[in-house]
RNA sequence: GGGCGGUUAGCUCAAUUGGCAGAGCGCCAGCUUUACACGCUGGAUGUUACAGGUUCAAAUCCUGUACCGCCCA
């Protein structure tokens, strides 16, 4: 077996891993094989889309819970694919479009350019799945889906003609959010309300025939949709405006004549408590058109500009509308005032154009039915938010669930599967393409021209990459899944219509776990996004250090469903961490020249030392934290616990502990510590690799541990379990050995602190002398000399229970008894003195405390016995450390 | 306007049932120590945003205020 290289060098390592993983079909589950299924599908990105540290973070998510799964012996699958993202693909293929060959999609017709979105799929759609691939995403490759393939397309319309029959989906001309760039409805959800500063217009209409000249002042933020106005609306509880009931204004500029409705709908309070009445570009307005019997007047094109309705504004676009409109309304002396006014307006979620409210035909899906058996699953709990607070965020949606507009305007996406026949005018909905008209046979019938939500694909996600409708083995043994990892930005979108989905189309939950990661941040706070510029790129990252240090990092920094904050030396924890690990490696293999022989326990319990004894224990610690932080989804706390174990007490302590046991010639211990070694650190890899896949598989292989298991794979090793108490015992652990411990590297941090304190170099052999608080405790540190004269780097050290210094002799104390420096001549006892003082005002201080609550006879008698006991413990602690310090002190003082 | 989250060391965050406020990074001092300077050793650092309240005891529970962020209308 090779010797590990002086230096970790990831790019070639991980590149070669991920391909054998591969080819060896790793990743590939198989229902056949039985067993427990854990299954996770993926969210499915963009097509268009490129990795960004939102997805790396979710996918490392994913990769740990999966890699966790998978070595605990689930028969594990990790369900990949992308979605076709109709809206922003289409856009894409258009702008390419446009900038190579200056056509435009009506140019090359509805068929010519799906197929040129297909091309470009081909060609571009595998960018981010390779990246995936990058940093390490253990997905199973085979499965890998995307929401336009034909398993999938039938899927969709199999849903749709489902509940096109069940009447829970509809047509109807509604008031809908346009995008008119896009050019397309968008759902509620994809338009996004954004704070504006604009104005609030306060406007004269004339009131018909008045004598006196009369008029009403109406308040609007949109004067250019007063030419689609039909009514002016007011509170009936008004008495300010009683006198208009039944009067007639007039629109200015159209001189339309508008009657005054009465409806609850209008504030009193808002502007001037009249408000004109738009239906066919107001959602709000238009609810009062029907209560009122008014006929909508759409006066926009579907672009965004004015069409005939408007007058003498057609063919401005909406915003020129708005500034001539008012110039024109101020000329003919009717603008009051304009305020300043914030108000929230939608904006595209795609392209960030400002959405029009437009009346229009389109699709929906009818949500309250498919709403209650998914708002209850997530009351009872047979579906659990992590964090649990999104719990209430879900529900609050679904509790005022509004109907979901489905078509599309554009050509990229699954084409609504109804046909209206021209001959007889019967409509219906079909899942292959007719021949004909059912109803009366004829030929002539047309397909509705618009595509669905690309939702609507993405709802049927968790059963329709196993075969649905067909039921199949996969699916009857993958579904439900296990786990969704997601953003709280698609919780409506998604999450909530998957859950609505899995019920009506599966009878059953689709996941029982939805776990919300954060959001990605830069340094500063602002959330990570390409238009601001301020994203760090997770591949640029995997190329400066690697995919284990990209994952290690962002899972390390992001607590359980906090936005984690990233900027690029962050991801020097990572590097780090791999880089001490790679050399902790090549020290246990320097010192066991060669290849591991064994990774089971084959040290002799018997002799274990303290040290030993203690590593084992904070191994059989670190696995049980491992496993419950994993558990309950705290993924920092898992890297927390697996850096704190490796650095901290392997390479801290222990390695420092054996190394002179190595260079030592006892041959036997030599041989067990080898073994502890092996032991603890084949364990670690395996623990670490969910986390670190790459490294760990390395090393693995390089430390000799695959060899030991027949060639394995680190990544279909079994994960470590506890072993049982008593096994534990028979190797000599106990809680009082492991504080016994720990309480010894108070005692060898102490004592170099005196090193330091004094300006002892650090290659300088001194003289300590400990005396020790107990017999017991004497005859301990007397078995564990060696390793403690070796980790002070002391010349000797001496154990005397009766010791008192002769003149200024520096000490300090610790749990197992008063470390003493040996420097003759060397210390100013002055110097001493302060430093003691200081110690002892401080223990003086927490005594006081300490004493203050005991004398509390309402502490004494209300808290627990078991707190009153600490504290008289910790008391009696202070108390004795008082007595040791002042007379360390006292044996300073010149006498 | 309604809701949710946050405010703890210079920075980023922990602190599980209310019971000794911690870690990483950064900072300071020292170190060519035969695994590792991407390192080692030691050190300093807190009015837990503010004001009240409950409690023997509050970072933690309650009320209010301020500021930051997000979601919904």
């Amino acid at each position: 077996m090779a010797e590990l290289a002086k230096h970790y060098d990831p790019k070639p390592i991980e590149e070669r891993w991920y391909r054998e993983w591969t080819e060896r079909g790793l990743f590939h589950s198989d229902a056949s094989r039985g067993g427990k299924p854990f299954c996770i599908v993926i969210p499915p990105p963009n097509v268009t889309g490129i990795l960004h540290m939102g997805h790396a973070l979710n996918n490392s998510i994913q990769d740990i819970l999966i890699r966790w799964k998978r070595m605990q012996g689930f028969n594990t699958v990790w369900v990949p694919g992308t979605d076709h993202a109709g809206i922003a693909t289409q856009n894409v293929v258009e702008r390419a479009l446009k900038k190579e060959e200056r056509k435009t999609r009506d140019d090359l017709g509805r068929e010519e350019f799906i197929r040129r979105v297909w091309k470009w799929r081909e060609q571009y759609g595998a960018t981010i799945i390779r990246q995936l691939k990058k940093i390490g995403s253990s997905c199973d490759w085979e499965r890998e889906r995307f929401t336009m393939d034909e398993g999938l397309s039938r899927a969709v319309a199999e849903v749709f003609i489902r509940l096109y029959e069940k009447k829970l989906i509809y047509r109807g001309e509604y008031i809908i959010n346009w995008c008119p760039r896009c050019r397309t409805a968008l759902s509620d959800e994809e338009s996004e309300h954004e704070d504006l500063g604009g104005k609030l217009y306060y406007l004269r209409y004339p009131v018909k025939d008045s004598k006196k000249k009369e008029h009403v002042l109406v308040a609007t933020t949109r004067p250019e949709t007063l030419l689609g106005d039909v009514a002016v609306a007011i509170n009936p509880r008004d008495e300010r405006y009683r006198h208009l009931v039944g009067k007639t204004l007039v629109l200015p500029i159209l001189q339309r004549e508008l009657r005054v409705v009465e409806d609850d709908f209008v504030d009193p309070k808002f502007g001037t408590g009249v408000v004109k009445v738009t239906p066919a570009h107001d959602p709000n307005d238009f609810e009062i058109g029907l209560r009122h019997g008014l006929k909508p007047i759409n006066v926009m094109n579907d672009d965004g500009t004015m069409n005939e309705a408007a007058g003498p504004y057609a063919g401005m676009d909406r915003f020129a509308c708005r500034e001539d409109i008012v110039e024109d309304l101020r000329d003919a002396g009717l603008v009051e005032k304009i305020e300043d006014h914030d108000h929230a307006v939608g904006h595209c979620y795609r392209c960030h154009t400002m959405v029009e409210p437009r009346l229009s035909p389109q699709w929906f899906v009818k949500m309250k039915p498919l709403a209650r058996p998914a708002i209850e699953a997530v009351r009872d709990g047979r579906i659990r938010f992590i964090p649990e607070r999104w719990t209430k965020v879900y529900l609050d949606w679904m509790e005022n669930i509004r109907d979901w507009c489905i078509s599309r305007q554009i050509w990229w996406g699954h084409r609504i599967p109804v046909f209206y026949c021209d001959a007889c005018g019967h409509e219906w909905a079909a899942r292959e393409k007719p021949g004909v008209c059912p109803k009366c046979g004829a030929a002539d019938f047309r397909q509705d021209e618009d595509v669905l939500d690309t939702w609507f694909s993405s709802w049927l996600w968790p059963f329709s990459v196993f075969g649905w409708p067909e039921k199949g083995a996969d699916l009857s043994f993958y579904y439900p899944t296990v786990t969704l990892s997601t953003a709280s930005e698609i919780i409506f979108f998604w999450v909530a219509r998957m859950i609505m989905a899995g019920f009506e189309f599966m009878g059953d939950i689709p996941f029982r776990e939805v776990y919300i990661h954060g959001t990605v941040r830069d340094e500063s706070g602002l959330k990570m996004s390409k238009s601001l510029g301020n994203s760090i790129d997770p591949l640029a990252i995997t190329e400066q250090f690697s995919a284990d240090a990209l994952r290690f990092s962002l899972i390390m920094l992001t607590a359980t469903g906090q936005d984690v904050f990233l900027s690029n030396s962050k991801f020097e924890i990572g590097r780090n961490f791999g880089t001490k690990l790679w050399n902790a490696a090549r020290f246990i293999q320097m010192q066991a020249k060669g290849a591991a022989a064994s990774d089971a326990p084959a040290f002799d319990a018997a002799t274990l030392s303290a040290d030993d004894r203690h590593i084992l224990a904070k191994l059989h610690a670190a696995i049980a934290a491992c496993n419950d932080n994993l558990a309950r989804y705290r993924l920092n706390d898992y890297a927390k616990t697996m850096y704190e174990f490796l650095w901290h007490q392997f390479c801290d302590w222990y390695v420092e502990y054996a190394k002179q046991i190595l260079y030592g010639a006892d041959e036997k211990r030599k041989a067990d510590v080898l073994a502890v070694m092996h032991y603890v650190f084949s364990r670690a890899l395996r623990l670490l690799h969910p986390l670190m896949p790459f490294l760990t598989e390395e090393l693995w292989h390089g430390m000799g541990y695959a060899a030991l298991h027949g060639d394995s794979y680190i990544m279909t090793e079994k994960w470590p379990e506890p072993r049982p108490e008593e096994e534990l015992q028979g190797w000599g652990i106990t809680p009082e050995l492991v504080s016994y411990v720990d309480a010894r590297h108070d005692l060898v941090r102490i004592g170099r602190t005196l090193r330091a304190d004094y300006g002892i170099p650090p290659g300088a052999k001194v003289k300590f002398t400990v005396r020790p608080v107990s017999p017991v405790v004497g005859g301990q540190l007397e078995s564990d000399r060696e390793a403690i004269v070796s980790l002070l780097k002391a010349e000797t050290l001496t154990l005397d229970p009766a010791f008192t210094p002769v003149g200024a002799m520096p000490g300090g104390l610790s749990p197992l008894g008063t470390i003493f420096l040996s420097l003759e001549g060397l210390v100013d006892p002055a110097k001493e003195v302060e430093k003691l003082n200081g110690q002892i005002a401080e223990t003086e201080d927490g005594l006081q405390k300490l004493a203050k609550k005991l004398d509390n006879l309402d502490f004494v008698t209300r808290a627990p016995a078991t707190v009153i006991e600490q504290h008289k413990a910790r008391k009696a602690e202070l108390v004795e450390k008082l007595e040791k310090l002042r007379k360390l002190r006292d044996t300073l003082k010149p006498a």
